[in-house]
DNA sequence: ACTCATATCTCTTATATAAGATATAAGACA
DNA sequence: TGTCTTATATCTTATATAAGAGATATGAGT
């Protein structure tokens, strides 16, 4: 009978593993680049390939890592998204047709943090953040209107321009100038009537219902380092969540 | 240099995953029943044991069988998640508290599928079905109505005195009398403003905004087998969506 | 209650072989 | 000589097998 609360046995591989994880949070390997190959990874932590292969498969679920046969294993990015769809957005045209949005941004300012953003992110309440406030684009159409939270500690020095300047996905942009990895998301969607700053941007009447989605989206150990909240006119668009 | 169109390698415990499919499918193992064990396997498909585990671990990944370490391993069933969270079930209270929803059916009709839901179910428009209302309800508070529209075919004999009478899930009574399995799902989620009669029956003005589920759910070789359609207040509660 | 045997899944190692990617060497040819 | 093509070697990940030890659950016997 094992003890409620004791750890229970965890495979060598799972130790692996987490070890892999250490060095990809170091940044001892980083977005984009190859990972040592099994065989070197294997003499490294003194265990057998197969070992490791667990390992690494176990970081590919966690979409931490892409393997590619006779290339080798590469650390995940978000900065390769920009011809793919943003791995985090499931808002779709109701049509089918697989369009990667546009993003504008309309505001970036600093603030305090409320109290529950605060608990959400983390911190103590008014402690600083960003806040950025941007729209998406289906087709030139607006159709998403996102505010999100930073904690300002961790952006520090993110400026409008500095983001208008970067050529990519937003989650790139954080990968590669604040090194901040977005690696699970926790949304709550509900439905909301639209207000009339959001209404205005959105094209449609005020009180429309519009599709609230929040997110909590956290980098490695599950820490917490974005809130947003996206409002979207769901006339021509829908969220797919494939249920398995 | 590979044909466009020529299957690509299949590797041998994909292989054999699709022949343990078919015994699925088949009926030969049953919803909650444990299949044979590795080893038995192995010999009956003429392969190693670590083969077997991949072809299994291939299911559990599906969600088509469970493992057990020390007892074996059996075929998933909806009709175990009376005590759990029903799988397929994504709205929660927002206080947290893990709530196992009532049901409560309101109302059992047949008729003709329209255009719309006799796409999403591959028949032909007209082709008889059977719709089922029913609302949701935590805590005693209704938060859900539900139109479920089945192919009539496939659902022989139900009647709503034969649900009322079944202890357990939806997809547990599907699963035990008609031998229909929900296997995959895949929802489209908007915002609408609440119809007289939904409103009335949620206990909200009409006109609120609602959360609109649309869900088509599928068995075995991706065969739609239920088309439904959720409309939830979204005031105490919220659907929840985890990304990763 | 306790121990023990046994059947199950789980994990680790070791060894081959296959298949994809890439660089380099060898040869054909103008 | 220079360039193109082909063959080869050598990386990589991917798949398959076999054998043994560990962990968990169950039931028989004490």
């Amino acid at each position: 009978m094992s003890t409620p609360g004791t750890p229970s046995f965890q495979p060598l591989y799972l130790q692996i593993k987490a070890l892999m994880v250490k060095s990809l949070e170091a940044g001892e390997w980083r977005p984009g680049e190859a990972i040592p190959s099994d065989l070197e990874l294997a003499s490294r932590f003194s265990v057998s390939q197969g070992t490791v292969r667990r390992a690494i498969d176990a970081l590919a679920d966690d979409n931490l890592v892409v393997r590619r046969q006779g290339k080798g294993t590469f650390v995940a990015t978000h900065t390769e998204e920009t011809v793919s769809m943003p791995r985090f957005l499931r808002i779709r045209r109701d049509d089918g047709v697989d369009e990667h949005p546009g993003s504008r941004l309309l505001d970036v300012r600093r603030g305090k943090a409320p109290a529950d953003v605060a608990r959400a992110l983390d911190l103590k309440p008014g402690e600083p953040v960003l806040v950025l406030t941007r729209v998406l684009e289906f087709g030139g159409v607006p159709v998403v209107v996102d505010e999100i939270t930073l904690p300002a500690a961790l952006f520090r020095g993110l400026t409008r321009a500095k983001y208008e300047a970067y050529q990519g996905s937003m989650y790139g942009f954080f990968e590669t100038q604040f090194g901040v990895r977005m690696l699970k998301a926790r949304e709550r969607l509900k439905a909301i009537a639209a207000d009339a700053r959001t209404a205005a941007i959105l094209g449609v009447a005020p009180g429309t219902p519009l599709l609230a989605v929040e997110r909590v989206t956290t980098t490695y150990g599950d820490r917490p380092v974005e809130w947003r909240r996206g409002l979207s006119t769901t006339l021509h668009h829908h969220y797919l969540n494939e249920l398995g």
